[in-house]
DNA sequence: TCTGGGGTCCTAGGACCC
DNA sequence: TCTGGGGTCCTAGGACCC
């Protein structure tokens, strides 16, 4: 059961990055065009977005550039420019707070909106409201948008969905077992290819069947916490409140290389890019105000196994020099087994410098913990990132 | 020359503390 | 000598999302 007085929208744009270049290149209007990958000639990129007419020819997001121009040959390829998207993005939202003022953010192109007590949001059930986010969101940015209307931000999450691009979806709690039980359980925003595998492995296939299935049979197999949680969904059922304001908790930059590298022979490759990656997340850090107790490095190898190393300092820090030395220690942590194809750095436990969470006395370094990662394990045999002598 | 980059949240074991 | 029991922090990995 879901609170009678609820009415959250979940608004998407539509093939956001696609869009804002068509607006930028009107003479591509009606060709496929996909983007992604940086323009540098990295040959190693991914389709972030496709438009409508290149998903056609089976162009989806995060799919290797090359296959993309297998399967659509006459597809323009144009390279991101987040600081493009990022200017159209305030564009929109802005456009959306005319309407409405409790917005939560989820990304860059969506937002969910609660539309309980703005003026207006009885008529059709705030589908008036709706269209009319949708027309100054257009007026705003030229761009089209789709939009849920649900008792709550999972149902709203799945109707933005039905009915895309330009879409209006109104989804009651009575429309639950017509439209959202015959949907493939992988609809459900949390469930991914992992759990969509583990749950048809259980014969559970759609929303409905997840709905229908024995909440102790979830619990059993994904623990009382997801389980519980695939039952409440599976239902419809969702009281998580739209969230104005969030702080971060971390801030990262990684990188993936043109070639693999080899953790000896290319060493000083590797060492200056994780070095220009310290860099700019601590500038990220210092422009926005935050400072970092938990510095780590990422690693991905030419298998595509990740590996991460972190290590706690005694107080929050976005000083370069201090990044660096951290994320050194913390290579210096892990076998360099195999070829490197990305490195990354990342820097968690945020907080404001100056706020009252960093000016208590600082936290007792463990003394065991810092000797054992100074020394390398006993019986070490594999080799350590590093100079090729 | 398959497979980006930037995030959040959860789990789980060991250390440590009371 | 037969093994408490919570609570929190640290680290590593993994699922998932945009």
């Amino acid at each position: 059961m879901n609170a009678p007085d609820r009415r959250i929208a979940h608004l998407d744009m539509d093939a956001f990055y696609a869009s804002v270049e068509l607006l930028r290149h009107p003479e591509l209007r009606g060709l496929p065009v996909a983007i992604g990958g940086t323009g540098d000639g990295s040959r190693r990129g991914v389709v972030t977005t496709a438009n409508y007419e290149a998903r056609a020819f089976g162009v989806r997001s995060a799919m290797p550039m090359r296959r993309a121009a297998e399967l659509c040959p006459k597809c323009v390829f144009l390279p991101v420019d987040f600081d493009e998207y990022k200017r159209l993005s305030r564009m929109f939202k802005r456009a959306i707070a005319t309407v409405a003022d409790c917005i939560e953010d989820r990304g860059i192109d969506e937002v969910y909106i609660d539309l309980a007590g703005v003026p207006g949001v009885e008529r059709e059930r705030g589908l008036a409201l709706a269209r009319e986010i949708k027309r100054r969101v257009l007026d705003a940015t030229g761009l089209t948008c789709s939009i849920g209307l649900a008792p709550n931000k999972l149902l709203a999450k799945i109707a933005s969905d039905l009915d895309k691009p330009d879409g209006l979806t109104l989804i009651e709690d009575a429309d639950i077992p017509a439209r959202i039980w015959p949907l493939p359980a992988r609809r459900i925003n949390g469930i991914g290819p992992k759990s969509d595998a583990r749950l048809e492995a259980l014969g559970i296939r759609t929303i409905g069947e997840l709905a229908a299935a024995d909440p102790a049979l979830l619990v059993a197999h994904f623990g009382a916490h997801t389980g519980g949680w695939m039952h409440e969904a599976a239902h419809g059922r969702d009281a998580r409140p739209v969230v104005t304001h969030s702080e971060p908790v971390s801030r990262s930059r990684e990188t993936t290389f043109e070639r693999d590298l080899h953790p000896q022979r290319d060493w000083h490759e590797l060492a200056g890019t994780l070095a220009r990656l310290c860099r700019q997340v601590a500038a990220d850090l210092k422009a926005r105000g935050y400072a970092g107790r938990t510095i780590g490095v990422k690693l991905r190898f030419d298998d595509f196994r990740i590996v991460t190393r972190d290590i706690s300092l005694d107080r929050p820090t976005n000083d370069e020099g201090a990044i660096r030395r951290a994320a050194f220690e913390c290579l210096a942590r892990q076998q360099a087994t195999r070829r490197i194809r990305l490195v990354g750095v990342r820097v968690g436990n945020l907080a404001m410098p100056g706020s009252p969470a960093q000016d208590g006395v600082p936290l007792p370094r463990d003394p065991a913990r810092t000797a054992d990662s100074a020394e390398p394990p006993a019986g070490e045999t594999l080799p350590l990132f590093g100079p090729s002598s």
